[in-house]
DNA sequence: AATAGAGCCAACCGCGTCTCC
DNA sequence: CGGAGACGCGGTTGGCTCTAT
């Protein structure tokens, strides 16, 4: 192991020990921790009998010794995960690992800079045009104007039908230029923000239309394609684009009124199969109000009914959301 | 069996942000 | 308001393990 982990443990003086944890150290700060539960970290450090800095024993508990961890190698399902929040958020890797429950941004990323980099890499250079279900080998998550994978998923007048055809992961973007909602300022604000934070969207509105599409953009999340997006608006400018509707769908639902609810609105349902465990993940977040069901959509109505909606206070009570989470940054 | 190189991964480092006084 | 300390994040390092020769 680490060299460190010797060569400082005979120091009887102050210094801190670096490197390798020792099962010892691994004991002293699990019980520790355990038995009063995380504090300020260089207490926690003092208080458990380690030399070490607190920092450290943060790491050591966030990486290794947490029991909630996950441990062993990555699923194929954890794997598309990764790449896909990925191309979504580059380097976050705390973001990433917020939605990978049990595992570690740190993991993350040695999994991601060690066997997927390496892997996207063969996978561009062998075949290039590969269509699997999650190819992102010409996916630049730098460059505005990707439009990766195929779009048949948008050529249809049976919305609820190519969903189901295309991909597990669809989420529909529903705007409107007509709303004069007193809220048009926020909703607009969270309209930049989608389109800040979803690469493929370029901001210029420069999106291959498909038909039947009026009012309405798609973002695939499995292969980022984008479908229309409001092609009544002809003058591409962004500015004067108000979101009337955000609908985040279940794409399995057979109800077609799952993407087409108007009520004047800003919604967002939640889409229930988005993870596999989306149950542990909503359960486990802190506040009631973000419920399998649909409870987001009744917060959000509340919000744009009294005619002010806080975003911030809002994304604080979404963080468990795989999607809306992003934006609470 | 010995050696070199590649790969993996735990841990460190530096920096930005947050919180408290 | 500003400084200090704590925290959290992403990048990097370096040592162990594995594999090929």
């Amino acid at each position: 192991m680490r060299k460190g982990s010797e060569q400082s443990s005979s120091s009887k003086n102050n210094k801190l020990r670096k490197g390798l944890w020792s099962p010892e150290e691994d004991d002293k700060l699990m019980n520790y921790m355990m038995n009063n539960g995380q504090g300020c970290w260089s207490d926690v450090a003092r208080n458990a009998g380690l030399q070490r800095c607190g920092k450290s024993c943060r790491l050591r508990w966030i990486n290794y010794l947490r029991p909630d961890l996950k441990r062993g190698a990555f699923s194929p399902h954890e794997q598309q995960l990764i790449i896909h929040f990925h191309s979504l958020l580059g380097n976050r890797w705390s973001q990433i690992a917020a939605r990978l429950p049990g595992r570690t941004d740190n993991e993350i990323k040695n999994f991601w800079n060690s066997t997927i980099k390496k892997r996207l890499k063969q996978q561009s250079t062998t075949s290039p045009n590969a269509s699997d279900d999650h190819d992102y080998s010409s996916y630049d998550p730098n460059n505005n104007n990707n439009i990766v994978g195929g779009g048949e998923g948008f050529n249809s007048n049976s919305t609820t039908q190519q969903f189901h055809q295309h991909h597990l992961h669809l989420m529909p973007l529903v705007f409107n230029s007509s709303s004069s909602s007193s809220s048009s300022s926020m909703q607009n604000t969270v309209l930049n923000t989608l389109i800040d934070r979803l690469p493929m969207l370029d901001h210029g509105l420069n999106i291959p239309a498909a038909n039947g599409f009026n009012n309405k953009g798609f973002y695939d999340l499995e292969n980022g394609v984008i479908g229309s997006l409001d092609n009544n608006n002809n003058n591409n400018n962004i500015n004067n684009l108000v979101a009337e509707e955000v609908v985040v769908g279940d794409n399995t639902n057979t109800n077609t009124n799952t993407f087409s609810d108007h009520d004047n609105n800003l919604k967002v349902l939640e889409s229930a199969n988005y993870f596999d465990d989306i149950n542990s993940i909503v359960n486990s977040c802190n506040n009631n109000k973000i419920m399998k069901g649909g409870v987001v959509e009744n917060l959000f109505h509340e919000e744009l009914t009294l005619g002010e909606w806080d975003l911030e206070e809002f994304m604080k009570d979404v963080t468990s959301f795989p999607f809306l989470a992003d934006f609470s940054n």
